[in-house]
RNA sequence: GGCGGCAUAGCUCAGUUGGCUAGAGCAUGCGGUUCAUACCCGCAGUGUCCCCGGUUCAAAUCCAGGUGCCGCUACCA
């Protein structure tokens, strides 16, 4: 039986399109699994969608369909979530939703087992509440007494909710942290110990009543199991934990690695674990915290039109050339920033100047010193093995290098077979630490002793005397030998351009494997090697910088176009609002309300106008007076705190990129008079 | 506010438990080469290792203080 090897992304959450930064985290993590199935371990690589919650009930009332109709179209649709895997080439084995029949049956079941053995009560979710927002805050979240996600003031409530005692386990979470690799970066153990474990761990609301769009716990109506039981509980549910749709358990629980995005490492470093020590159920070997693709220092969001679209990226460089930049640009696990000169720049000196001119330079040359097939005799001599076998084993050199005359080319291949030969275990034991950056870098110092190979031998002059054909051959033959064992390890991160280097070099399925790529000389003598088009173009940086710049701004015009939909109106109908400039004689606070303002206004009607308008957030009253502003003035009347207002002040509105909103009054020069219309 | 991290070449970063002249890649300059995708190979640099003290035969590394940046602090890769 093959050792197992269970690997996950996180299940995303499907109320926007997905971007570059999740697709990092799952082209890494298919790196990884297809790393092990080139071991020949059985893998089971599962990703999916988290589709419950408050914000895509949200979401999908605003877009006017259901929830579900909602989230099938980001997964399920053109330019979704399972369309970008598969242009990726993501080999994921499953993907879940947490909408899927069998995970929902389940989560019931577990939420269940939990409630029966205790872990779960029912209790009361005492705290703060934001009207606005629908959420609930307990005192230490918020900011100056007030909502931390939209500033406005909250009010003391109470709602009946399931715990769960995570508080039980805290010294088994602490021991796991501390004392065991669990976590991955070790970085993060430290917050969450310090944020987290120390203060004290409270027990976990685990059900809410405030939305419907959720596993509904089925012996209590009214109440939706909250996303930590629901979300996290995809790894096992879609393995057959609490269903009967899969029977793989036994097999690959518990799983290797979670790879997840260091956003939800909490979660995953001390929620799971305590579900999972509640239930009695053996915890994941690792959880492994990625960093994030950062855009000029900040953060990636939508709201600051700042996204990077990998569709758009994968059509312009490739699918692989794509892969490749994710993992070779940036370490894993740390923060890394994304750039359109960094891709650039890292297509065009790995992949096009070194991997892609060594294929080329090579396959031409085997082409045009031997036509299609070198000699079969251009093989490795015995020397050469042995010296292949004895670096494999020991990682060394032995000073094998020294031994040679200055003038005697053999040197070259002592040291090229040398390199060779003991790749693939630095390249293994970078992977083996979730280093894939490494891995490559190790790769590539290949690569480029490859291309200097070439510069010592200069084929082209022992081209020019036939006496020395078996010489080029040999030295012809040992390049094709660096590319195809190169080419073997770099398959889980480029697939489709690894194939395509092993038909320009004639490599058949057993010099494709994870045992030949530990091997020197397999490639046979004779094998057929055909110079193909060239694997990846030279990109001219500033001709593509500035075209992506254009797609940019244009992507972006065609989102704010789209975003506001603005239906065309007539002429009449702009008349029939009615606009006017209006001073302000007056402005109070009122009373009872963090927001109101009560205005009065000259609006050259002969008589004061009165208007209230929700801006004492961003305004004090005294600053206001005297003002000449913008107001609508026959927007129907409607009281507001038991106070009339008669119209609306005009504002300019932005959204911020925290999501929070920023507002200002539109003032105009205080010689213009009260009472104009405008036009 | 609390906790944690970082500060090294123009840029991105390596630098084990203190120990050679502080390194790599990219970018720059010069030279070589012509098989190849105007590519490849070689050479050359440039450093107040953030600041100020301390420990030591010896500090980029350890300790104390300071400055700056960042992360986490129960929504979001």
């Amino acid at each position: 039986m093959p050792e197992k090897f269970y690997v996950t992304t996180p299940i995303y959450y499907p109320s926007d399109k997905l971007h570059i930064g999740h697709t990092y985290c799952t082209v890494a993590t298919d790196t990884i699994a297809r790393y092990h199935r080139l071991k020949g371990e059985e893998v089971m690589f599962l990703t999916g969608t988290d589709e419950h919650g408050q914000k895509i009930e949200d979401k999908a009332k605003e877009a006017g369909v259901t929830p579900k109709q909602f989230v099938d179209n980001i997964v399920e649709g053109p330019q979704g979530v399972k369309d970008l895997w598969k242009l990726m080439n993501i080999s994921n084995d499953r993907f879940i939703r947490t909408t899927d029949d069998y995970h929902v049956s389940a989560i019931q079941k577990i939420f269940k087992k939990m409630y029966d053995n205790g872990d779960i009560y029912k209790g009361t979710y005492k705290g703060k509440y934001c009207k606005p927002c629908e959420s609930f805050w307990t005192e230490s979240q918020l900011k100056d007494g007030c909502c931390p996600d939209c500033g406005r003031p909250v009010a003391d409530a109470e709602e009946e909710a399931y715990f769960f005692r995570l508080s039980k386990y805290a010294d088994r979470i602490l021991d796991l942290l501390e004392n065991t690799d669990f976590l991955q970066p070790r970085s993060r153990v430290h917050e969450m110990v310090n944020n987290f474990i120390k203060p004290g761990l409270e027990d976990l609301c685990v059900s809410r009543t405030s939305f419907t769009w959720g596993v509904p716990v089925d012996f209590d109506p009214g109440h939706v199991v909250y996303v930590w039981i629901d979300a996290l509980f995809n790894y096992m549910t879609a393995l057959g934990y609490c269903n009967d749709k899969y029977h793989d358990l036994d097999r690959f629980w518990p799983a290797d690695v979670h790879i997840v995005g260091k956003e939800i490492v909490r979660f995953h470093s001390i929620i799971w674990p305590a579900m999972l020590m509640s239930l009695g159920l053996p915890l994941p070997k690792h959880v492994f915290g990625t960093g994030w693709l950062l855009l000029d220092g900040g953060k990636m969001s939508k709201s600051k039109g700042n996204v990077v679209d990998p569709y758009l990226l994968a059509q312009r460089f490739g699918v692989d050339a794509l892969r490749f930049f994710l993992l070779r640009a940036f370490p894993f696990g740390t923060d890394g920033i994304f750039s359109n000169e960094l891709l650039i720049q890292t297509i065009n000196t790995d992949l096009a100047n070194d991997l892609g001119n060594l294929v080329s330079r090579t396959t031409a040359m085997s082409g045009k010193y031997f036509g299609q097939h070198l000699p079969a005799d251009c093989g490795p001599t015995e020397d050469e093995r042995d010296l292949a076998g004895m670096v494999a084993q020991s990682r060394g050199t032995f000073g094998m290098i020294g031994s040679f005359p200055e003038e005697d080319p053999r040197k070259y291949d002592v040291e090229l077979i040398a390199l060779a030969a003991g790749l693939r275990d630095r390249y293994e034991e970078a992977m083996d630490a979730l280093a894939p950056h490494k891995a490559l870098e190790e790769v590539f110092k290949l690569i480029q002793r490859a291309n200097k190979y070439i510069d010592e031998n200069k084929p082209w002059l022992l081209a020019k005397d036939e006496a020395n054909k078996p010489r080029l051959a040999h030295v012809l033959y040992n390049l094709l030998e660096c590319v195809r064992i190169s080419a073997v390890l770099l398959t889980p991160f480029m697939p489709e351009t690894c194939e395509k280097i092993f038909a320009q070099i004639g490599a058949e399925e057993e010099q494709r494997t994870w045992q030949s790529a530990g091997a020197w000389g397999l490639l046979p003598a004779g094998a057929a090697v055909n110079k193909g088009e060239n694997l990846f173009p030279r990109i001219d940086m500033e001709k593509e910088l500035k075209a992506l710049e254009e797609l940019h701004a244009q992507a972006q015009a065609a989102a704010q176009e789209a975003e506001k939909a603005p239906e065309t109106i007539t002429i009449d109908d702009f008349n029939k609002v009615h606009f006017v400039t209006a001073k302000i004689l007056d402005c109070q606070p009122v009373k009872k309300s963090k927001k109101l303002l009560c205005f009065t206004l000259d609006c050259g009607e002969g008589k004061p106008r009165q208007i209230l308008s929700g801006i004492h957030e961003y305004y004090e009253p005294e600053e206001l007076i005297g003002k000449t502003v913008v107001a609508c003035t026959n927007l129907a009347p409607r009281k507001m705190m038991g106070l009339e207002s008669n119209g609306m002040l005009i504002s300019a509105v932005k959204e911020e990129p925290d999501g929070s909103e920023k507002l200002h009054l539109i003032m105009l020069d205080d010689k213009v008079p009260a009472g104009y219309g405008l036009c």
